[in-house]
This record gives C-alpha cells, sequence and structure tokens, in this order.
DNA sequence: TGATATCGTTGCACTCTACAACCCTCCTGG
DNA sequence: CCAGGAGGGTTGTAGAGTGCAACGATATCA
C-alpha cells in the first residue's frame, strides 16, 4: 500500500470505490478521538468553528451552519459555549440587527493557534515519509471529493 | 479543483498539510449524515460493525473495540442493540467461556447487502466524473493515509 | 490455590445532533 | 402605513454515541 499510482484496468474502478469507502469512513471514524488526543481544549467542531471564523474573518451563525450541514441550533449552541468560554464574541450587525457576526476572541486566536501546531505536529510526523507531490496530490483528490460529495448529496 | 496534480515546489508541502486536514475533518463531520441518508436502518457505526463482520467472518467485541478504536463499552451497547434487532448472533466460544464470537444473521446479511448497494450507488454517481487512473491514486492515498495515521496515533 | 489478566456488562455523565416551536427584526406589497 | 412573510437566532425536547469506572465471570500462571 506504500506506491502511489496503481495500474489502472478499467475492472478496478469497482475495486477503487469501495477501498474509498472503507478508509473514508474508517478514517470519520477515528476524526473525533483524534481531534479530542491533540487539542483537548477544543473539540472537532469547535476546531473547525474557530478556524473558519479565521480564515473567513468572522462570519455568522447561519453561513457556519450551511457551510458545514449542521442545524442552526446546534451552531447556536455550540457558539454559545465558544462565547461563554471566551473563545469568541459576537457583534450585532449595526446594519441588521438581527445578525450577529462571529469573531474571534484573544483566547480563540490562542487556543486555535496552539492547536493548529499540535495538528501540524501530528500531521507532519505521520506524513513525513510521503513525497511532497504525493502531498499535493491527495490534498487535490480530497478536495475534489468533498465537493462532490456537497453536488450530490 | 478539477485537475489531478499541482506543481509540487517544496514550499508547498506545509499547504497541502493544511489542505488535507480541512477537508479530511470536513468529510469526518458530514459522513454520519451522510450514512444515515443512504441507509437510515444502519447507522455508521453498526454499518462498520457489520461489514467488519462480514469481512473476518466472524470476530469478537474486543477485536472491534481495538480496530476502530472506541472503548469496549461503547462496542458493548452497540452489538447488544444489533443483536436485539436481529442483526447478528454471539456464539460463546466453547474453548474460553468469557468469548463470544459475533456473527452475521440473516437480517445482517440482508440489510449490509442493502446498505452496500446504496452506497456504491451513491459513491458511484459521485465519482462519476473521475479518471479510473485518479479513483485508484486517490484510493491507494487514503489507503496509505490511514495506515499511517495508526502507526502514529 | 491464590493472584493476576482478559472479556464483557452496566451505571453514570457528557457531548453532539436534529426537529419543532418560538421570538425578534427586516422587508415588501397592498 | 402596516400586515404578513421571510430570515436569523434561541430554547425545549429527545435520542444517539461515547468514555470512564466499577463490577462479575472466566481463564491462566506461579
Amino acid at each position: 500500500m506504500a506506491s502511489a499510482a496503481s495500474p489502472t484496468r478499467p475492472a478496478e474502478s469497482a475495486t477503487s470505490l469501495e477501498t474509498i469507502q472503507r478508509e473514508l469512513t474508517a478514517f470519520a471514524r477515528r476524526a473525533r478521538a483524534t481531534a479530542a488526543r491533540m487539542h483537548p481544549e477544543l473539540s472537532l467542531v469547535a476546531y473547525t468553528i474557530l478556524a473558519h471564523l479565521e480564515e473567513q474573518q468572522g462570519c455568522r451563525a447561519t453561513d457556519l451552519a450551511a457551510h458545514y450541514l449542521l442545524d442552526k441550533s446546534t451552531v447556536s449552541r455550540q457558539v454559545a459555549a465558544l462565547e461563554r468560554d471566551g473563545f469568541l464574541e459576537r457583534r450585532t450587525d449595526p446594519t441588521d440587527h438581527r445578525v450577529q457576526v462571529l469573531h474571534l476572541a484573544p483566547r480563540g486566536v490562542r487556543s486555535l493557534a496552539a492547536a493548529r501546531v499540535r495538528r501540524q505536529e501530528t500531521f507532519k510526523e505521520r506524513l513525513a515519509a510521503w513525497d511532497p507531490a504525493d502531498l499535493a496530490r491527495f490534498a487535490d483528490y480530497l478536495v475534489r471529493y468533498n465537493a462532490d460529495a456537497a453536488a450530490h448529496p
């Protein structure tokens, strides 16, 4: 399972599909526990929300829900907990008082940075033996797969 | 994000790592809901357990826990529910009365087959536009990644 | 035979999640 | 102008999934 490219006779497509299914679900099962080990302070969802906030320079709870296919009530509770613990802050949009724009609070910035370092270390160690070209291709495949998954729900 | 391979200057490895992290966690968040949509009768964990049982021709609950990094109590409850609903059966090992070997029951075989068909259809549609060579490479990468993840916990 | 290890179950607590009902604010058509 | 609908967000409720700790039963070994 080490080498990158395999022969690709048409008959093998079905096998690839099975493998992709099995390996993706295997990963999914472990993701939560892995996240908990890497950064106990931030759950997988919390980390995701904070990272999104940093990347987007702030956004609304509804955006988070839409982007991550979560119910708005779920996001609401997550955000409430993150605000209570000082990871983020809400700023009511002055032009539309229905809207609360979420921004990272100082503690959120710090925790996110620390968590990112831990994640980087783990992934770096984990993927140390990979050729950079393979890493890049793998990343591309994942992006493409998630895009396809979003398009075919 | 459509084309497969990207340029791979060394400086891009860090970006690839970030992308891989982000896309894998994005997938993980959606996996449970996706499974529920594809086969409402079997949760993601239930499907996984039954598939493992089929593949291994029966195994112990402890094996499942070790393989999927779950607490034995979690597996115990999952197995109890699956037995209650007729998806699997337990057979006490005659040579070691502590051990219960789990096997698929007829209903488990049927449900697993149906779920597999639904999953195949979904994935086939989802990945229809992919070149078989890309599929094969993607599958290889996933296998390799999960192996590395298991080796560096 | 007694100490130790293994397999599994159960009590407990917690997180994550969706759905439904609700409130508040905004917008638009009569 | 204002009534009704739409959008953003919260809360009540319920259920799945999970881990930890304590326990009982069985097996193994000194």
